[in-house]
Parts: C-alpha cells; sequence; structure tokens
DNA sequence: TATGAATGAGGTTTCATTCAT
DNA sequence: TATGAATGAAACCTCATTCAT
C-alpha cells in the first residue's frame, strides 16, 4: 500500500470516528505514519482529502453492492444489508456529510447521485407489482432503508438488523 | 425575551445552520447582542450550552407534538408532520448531533428518550391490528419516518412530504 | 502607553528593521510583550496591522513636515532633513513598501498621496523663480531628494546628509 | 538556453515580480520547467540563487551601460535611459534588494560596487566644468538618476522619463 | 544530470475560556 | 448582571531543503 493510499485510509477511519472539522491534518497524517507535508503535497487541502475520501469509496462501496446473484427486491436488501455491515464507518461519515450543512458541494454532488441510483433501481423492481404507485412506493422502501440505516450505524447490532431487513422483504415480495 | 433567552435561540439557529464545531462563541454571543463574558456567566462552557439548547427546544417540541386531538396513527403522523415542517432547524440539528460521533452523552440520552417515547406509541397504537407483530411494525414505521424526515430536512418540499405522510397514514389504517 | 499603540510600535520597528514578510506576527506580539491572540482581536490581518502602522506614522509625520517658520525652499528642505533624520525607519520602511511588488493597494495609496503632496509644495515654491518650468523643476528637486534619501537610509551619515541637502538649498535658491 | 540559464531567468523575472520572499523555489523550477531538485544541483540554496540571479544579469547590464560613442555627460545618460526602459525588471528587483533589510551582503556589495563605478564617471566628467564641486555635483547628479529610476520604475511611462532625463541633460551640458 | 516524494519547522489565523472592571 | 481585553493552544497550510532513484 503506498503512502497516498495509507493517508486516504486515516481519514476515512478518523473522519469517521470524530467527525471532519474534529480530525486534524496532523492526527491524520501521524496515524498513516507520514508527515502533514506529504499530505499537503497529495491534497490540494482537508476538504480535497474529504472529497477523495469520499470519491474513492464511495465508488468501491456502490460497485460491490450492485453487483446480484439475480435482480430482485430480495438479492438488493440483500446486499443493502451485507454493505451496511461491512462498511458502517463509511455509511455514517456519509450520512454525517449530508447532515452537516458546511460539507463542501462537490461531496454532496457525489453522495447524491450514489441515492438517486438507488431510487431508480427501486422503482424499477416495483413497476411488476404497484403500477402506478411504484414511484412513491419506492420512495417508502428507500425511506425504510434510510431509517433502518440510521439506527444500524447508531446502534449497531447485527441481530436487529437481520430481523428488520428479513421482515422488509417478506413485506414487499 | 430576556438575555439568556436570545442567547439560547441564537446558539439554537446557528449550530442548526453551520454546525455545533463551526460555530464560536463569539458568534452567538454577537448575533444575540450580548458580550461573549455574559454567555460564560449564563453556561460553564460551549458544550454545556448545546446541552441547553437541546434540552429546552426537545422538551417543548415533544409537548406539542404529543397532543393530540384523538388517539390515533392518523393523528399521530399528521402531528409528526407539523412539527417537522415547524421545527425543520431543530430536528435537522439533532440528527446532526445524534449522528456526530462526538455529541456529549447528556445530549445523546435526551435525543434517545424521545425516540424511546415514540416507539413506545407506535406500538400501542399498532397492537390492535398488528398483534404480536406490533413491535417489528412499530420499528418500521418509525424507520419510514426517519426516512422521510431525514429526506425532508435535506430537500424540504411540503408537498413531498404531505404525499408521503398521507400514503403512509393509509397503508398503516 | 496602551497594548494596541505597542503593538504597532513594534511592528513598526520590526518591519523597518526586518521587511514585512519577514516579520512573523508571533515576533511582533513578543517584542510588544503581548499575546499573539491580541493582536488579531486589535488587526483583523498582517496586513491591516500594517496598514494601520503606516496610516498612524505617515499622517504623524507628514504633519511634522509641514509645520513651517516660514515658507520657503530652504525651510522645507531643513524640515525634510529633520524628518529624515528623526524618521529613517518609517522612511526606509515606506520606500521598501512602495517598491515591493505585493504591497498592498491600499498602503500603496497612502504612500503616494503624500508624494503627491509634496510635489505641490514644490511646484509653488519655484513658480516665482522658474516660471513655466516650475514643475519639472519641482519633480527634478524631489527626484534629487528621493536620491539623497535614498543614499542616506541605505548609509546614513548625518554629516553627508547635511551637506548634501546645503549644497542643493544653495543651488535652489 | 540550458537548464542552469532558464532557471536563472525565471528566478529573476519572479523575484522582480513577486520579491525574493514570496517567490518559492518550487514556483521558480515550475516557470523554468525544471524540478525543484536540479535547481538544487545548481544552486546551493535559494540566496545562493539569488546570488547568481544578481551577479550575472548586473554584470550584463553594466557592461552593456559603459559603452559609448563618445565619453560625455550626454552620452552616459541616454545609456542610462536606455538601459532603465530595458532592464526594468532587473533595475527594480535592485532597488528593492538595496532597500531590503535582509538581503545578503554579497549581494549588496555586488549592487554597491555597480553604484560606486557610477560615481567615479560622473565625477569625472564634471571636473572640467565644477573643479573642487566636481565629487558633491557628482552625488547629486546621481541622486537625480536615482531619483527619476525609482519614479519610473514604479511609474513607467517612457515619455515623463524622455523629458526629466532630456531636461537633466541641459542642465548639466 | 534529473526527478519529485518526503520532511519538519514555522507562519497565519481562530477560538474556547478567563478575568479585571 | 454585563463587558470585552487578553491568553494560549491548536488548527491549516507553505516551503526550503534533502534524498532515493
Amino acid at each position: 500500500m503506498n503512502k497516498k493510499e495509507k493517508i486516504i485510509l486515516s481519514a476515512l477511519h478518523l473522519f469517521a470516528k470524530n467527525g471532519f472539522t474534529e480530525t486534524s491534518v496532523d492526527t491524520i497524517a501521524k496515524h498513516a505514519k507520514v508527515s502533514k507535508g506529504l499530505t499537503y503535497s497529495h491534497f490540494k487541502n482537508k476538504e480535497d482529502l474529504l472529497r477523495v475520501v469520499i470519491e474513492s469509496t464511495i465508488t468501491k462501496m456502490t460497485d460491490e453492492m450492485m453487483r446480484f446473484e439475480n435482480f430482485s427486491i430480495t438479492s438488493l436488501l440483500q446486499n443493502l444489508k451485507m454493505s451496511l455491515i461491512k462498511n458502517k464507518d463509511i455509511i455514517r461519515l456519509s450520512i454525517l456529510l449530508l447532515i452537516h450543512p458546511q460539507t463542501p458541494a462537490s461531496v454532496i454532488k457525489l453522495l447524491d447521485s450514489q441515492k438517486l441510483e438507488l431510487i431508480e433501481l427501486f422503482s424499477s423492481l416495483l413497476e411488476a407489482k404497484y403500477n402506478d404507485k411504484a414511484k412513491i412506493e419506492a420512495e417508502l422502501l428507500l425511506a425504510i432503508m434510510d431509517g433502518i440505516t440510521m439506527d444500524y450505524v447508531l446502534n449497531p447490532d447485527a441481530d436487529i438488523l437481520e430481523n428488520r431487513i428479513n421482515y422488509t422483504i417478506i413485506k414487499y415480495v
């Protein structure tokens, strides 16, 4: 692993653990075992580092989540569950950034685009069953997933999560 | 309105608008048109100010929300909707604080207790219809409301909110 | 002497001695025996401090220089000489700022206005003797004074200065 | 043009445009399209680069200026004028360095020696006309030229310069 | 000769908090 | 109760310089 990647991983870890403003570049550098200066030769500034952190992790995560065995509500929700368990930190950080009023627009854009992708997916999957109600049903399903996600990142209990996702699957298929 | 209240309102407004760490005590004092010193004679420190801000606004908001015409899912969700529209800032701030890793435990406790109250309410309202599934249904309904809330504070559109809440009411009654 | 004045005097002294960029705010604060923070509560930033330093010293100096016994080339040049000896540091700093490519426009404006005042004065004094050549003669006289000034601040020798100013007076009256 | 020369030219350009302290070695290297490392293999450090910049440009400039058609005040002043117009940047930089309190002694020495040469020249040219006053007249003439130079580099207007130099020539021959 | 990753010291600025008045 | 001058720690960022390749 090269030093730039080390910095990104350390930043992700610390931003998720302590928040963006609350994490100093110096702390990131020390955690990655590099100098502060090197951080600034790889990233224009702290905000740029955040952007790259989100960019590189979100894409990786989304790609993973979008690989299905068979294209269905069941496997989509199962994927979401797996991803949530595996990427809890990134996801918590993403929510934090979305809700934080001072998150740079470039980062918000990245996070929003991912959400749009998901709602499209839900819509097309619910079309057969709900016809003209498909869109609002998709929105509600996404709301459920958001609510479950929020609760899980705040209080991570895999059993509870499992339970809720399974129950949701049953309700929707 | 006395000066202490002015400080609390300014703090609420600015914390919601810019975030806790991002709001300086000086900015709050200037916005409330008092001196920095006075702020520190009313509140032990910035964290204490936050606690009081949340304490005083959350209780007020919850009380309001819990006044029903008739005790039913419909009027509860309608109340939630009204409250969401009216108290968007406080609610956004509450979510921000809940998700933020460094929010003091005393504040988290306050916010959590409110959530517990709500889930109790949902449970008892859904018992008649869902029997032994009442608890998980209540959790899912809360998840829906959380998801809808998240989306609304990020992208406040009263029509969309109305639409979703109404559809949810229909689904559950 | 209050602390703000102390900061201004220390800044003047150190800017003149070491240059603007080369003088750190920390050094100024230590020299003035105040904290760095106080400097920033009196002045918006380092550039603002420079502006105030120049503003307050230039006006004081100009006022002094413009007080004549009798309005004549002789007493004007004598005043210039006195001022030069007394305010060597400020004058050296002024030249440094004028010639430095990154001096803020606000500071340049202040310094320029002082020069314009001087050239007006020279012109009116030389009018009687030089008629339509008064303007260019005033410009040359100012050039002489600038040249003498430059040499004096670089190599301060009161006798040489005295000598040159006296010779110049003889040439022009 | 080899890379070392490119570095020197870039440094001259940037030092003149932005000041010595304000120009980073990295900026110079990028402007010269070489690496930072190469700069440090040609020059011991940034100060050394400055010394070489001044050394190589000043000598070239002086040589040029000292080539006369006929040895007279007129042609000397004309040469000075030509040189001033052509080498405005170098000259502005030289003045900046002369006046700057932290310019390394080695650079100051170079710049001073050039001035001494000039005053010798003026003295010998004015001897015939001014006898024992030749030295002080030479000093004043140099002061005039310094003053005119200062004004020109701060506010470059070829017509004004022309006018002043011509008027000075008339006064002295 | 040539590169640029890497370092670490130091500079500017902000801000929570205290305290004399 | 009320003020704001004052402090000092800590944050972001730059840059001269070195060194492995």
